[in-house]
DNA sequence: GTCGGGGATGGGAACGTTACCAACTCCGAC
DNA sequence: GTCGGAGTTGGTAACGTTCCCATCCCCGAC
């Protein structure tokens, strides 16, 4: 009923307990004979070693565990992501623990307070909007941490993003370059840095065209498809509708194409590329970033802090890539 | 630079281990002020109590952590569940371990065995196609077990499942009521259950409408797009191409939607819906299963068994839904 | 024959925590 | 004045493992 122990495998194969830690953790110092008693005995009783009890007493305890902390698992880039890092982490031997935050900061709390109460080797951190402070003392503690697609204000980590800013201003250029002026904004929450990254070069080219921001077209706030999807509605039922859009996330892109009509004629350009958004009755040309290479950049960067890198914290800056989709184009 | 213990928290404080213990736990017989010198303390140090030692003395031990096995979490399905999953555990305090096994009956093994070793309290698992009697030691040491999507075979656990044969059925009942009759099935590996079950399904209808399987309409062991996307290929070079198409799970709709043609006249029904299906350019019917449900569902039966439910194992079926969608359709 | 060395094995302590029990304080009741 | 009980606190052992060191054995070398 209980689990057998060390001890147990050691009275059942006539030795010590030490012995069996020997055996069983592959360490030399074990004649041939004992070892394979040993396995006998453990194949026997079904002995699995207790790694828990394993790291509390080890020189150097490591878990062999990470946390990954994202907005939302069931989003396709954080899925995507997710399973990037879960592969890297399969390689060297270590396992994954994952949370999602909705980006709420006491979510995130709660989830990196857990985490570090079980000893993780290092954090994969999606930030919130909240300050981070409370990680200052696990990171002393030996925590590493690396923050994925948003930089947390005011903490010294690595951290993996990509070129939101030159991203969404070669979006909206291109809506320009195809005679639009008034190009409207469909944003997360302002305080999310991508979403200020993006809105940012949205400005740009406006600016670089001589356009003012119409603060008519812009929307912020926008969490879910639905709010996508009347902010939208709205947007058309201005006196001068919008002619063309900017979304700045995949969840805000799928509300808004939801929500057009077949016949709609709106040039939209979204940030984040998703399966078949390049077979939609309503094209759809997007900002591609790679959140499989974001996760596995992440998760080399935190694997090589635990392992004992302790120069300066990195910024690597991923590229994106404009995909330009149309009636007249071939898709890609 | 080492993390702080309870002893150190004690000598701050000037009380003994012991009473740090109770404070920190939350434990009764603790008075106020005793209490609050502790936690002052507990701030001062940084102190986080290390669940591992904890779960290692503790009466009845738990960790408060379940593992979740699935077959890829870059999936949308798995990710959609993966997080239902993770709100349940979350509402209840518990994490989750997650692992992808790419249906790999090894990496399964690794993965579990990872877990195990880490005293999880239970396995949400979706088995892969391999056998599960190295799972037997593990329970019958404590670790509760549900699978998910498919049964495991010879395990007598708790199962949630959808109505995949029935699922199927309709799908196929429904192109038969369209006027087709060389309807081709493209599925995934024949090994895996839900593939069996909607291959059932398929039959069924034909049967029932009097029409044998013809061999060369049926394609299995599709694992990617780019196999779903190949395989429609050759079906359309055959002499006698199919007017209509049955893809059996997301990944397969997804690479043979991908692949049509905008003038393409071929009906689909797809199983697994997923965002923006209803606006491809070339219409797309679903049986649509709710793995928001699946996981919910399935986490409450794991935990309601690690809060000592040991009455038999149950079976839970959950119903699927055709999403009819077309050019004279309003989609769903 | 003694000695030395290397390989195999075991004993005891410790990791950070909690279970169990004992002890101490304080107070009212007999 | 003694007793008893409730409330608070601390000491000791133990969870399952590994680290450190000692021991034992065998064998070859002097």
């Amino acid at each position: 009923m209980k689990r057998p122990t060390m001890k147990d495998v050691a009275r059942a194969a006539g030795v010590s307990p030490m012995t069996v830690s020997r055996a069983v953790s592959g360490e030399p110092g074990v004649s041939p004979g004992t070892a394979a008693r040993v396995e006998q005995a453990v194949r026997q009783l079904g002995y699995q070693r207790n790694d828990n009890a394993r790291n509390l007493r080890r020189k150097n305890p490591t878990t062999s565990t990470i946390g990954l902390v994202v907005d939302d698992l069931a989003n396709p880039f954080y899925a995507l992501m997710a399973r990037s890092v879960e592969d890297e982490a399969h390689r060297r031997g270590c396992l994954v623990l994952v949370g999602s935050t909705n980006d709420e900061p006491r979510r995130e709390r709660e989830v990196i307070a857990a985490f570090t109460a079980r000893q993780v080797d290092g954090l994969l951190l999606v930030p919130t909007i909240g300050g981070h402070g409370f990680l200052r003392q696990p990171m002393e503690g030996g925590t590493r941490v690396v923050c994925v697609d948003r930089p947390a204000k005011g903490l010294a980590v690595d951290t993996v993003t990509v070129d939101n800013r030159a991203g969404a201003e070669r979006a909206v250029r291109h809506l320009l370059g195809q005679g639009h002026t008034r190009i409207a904004y469909l944003g997360d929450r302002f305080g999310i840095w991508t979403q200020r990254e993006r809105h940012a070069g949205y400005l740009d080219a406006l600016g670089a065209h001589g356009l003012p921001e119409d603060p008519a077209l812009v929307r912020h706030e926008l969490r879910s498809r639905s709010d996508a999807a009347a902010a939208l509605a709205a947007l058309r039922g201005l006196e001068r509708p919008p002619t063309a859009l900017f979304t700045t996330n995949d969840v805000i892109t799928m509300g808004v194409m939801g929500a057009l009509g077949d016949g709609d004629r709106v040039d939209v350009v979204g940030f984040d590329d998703f399966p078949l958004a390049d077979r939609l009755s309503t094209p759809l040309s997007v900002v591609s970033q790679d959140p499989v290479a974001l996760g596995a950049t992440a998760a080399q960067l935190l694997f090589s802090r635990i392992d004992g890198d302790r120069s300066a914290p990195r910024s690597v800056v991923l590229l994106t890539r404009l995909i330009v989709r149309g009636p007249g184009r071939a898709g890609s």
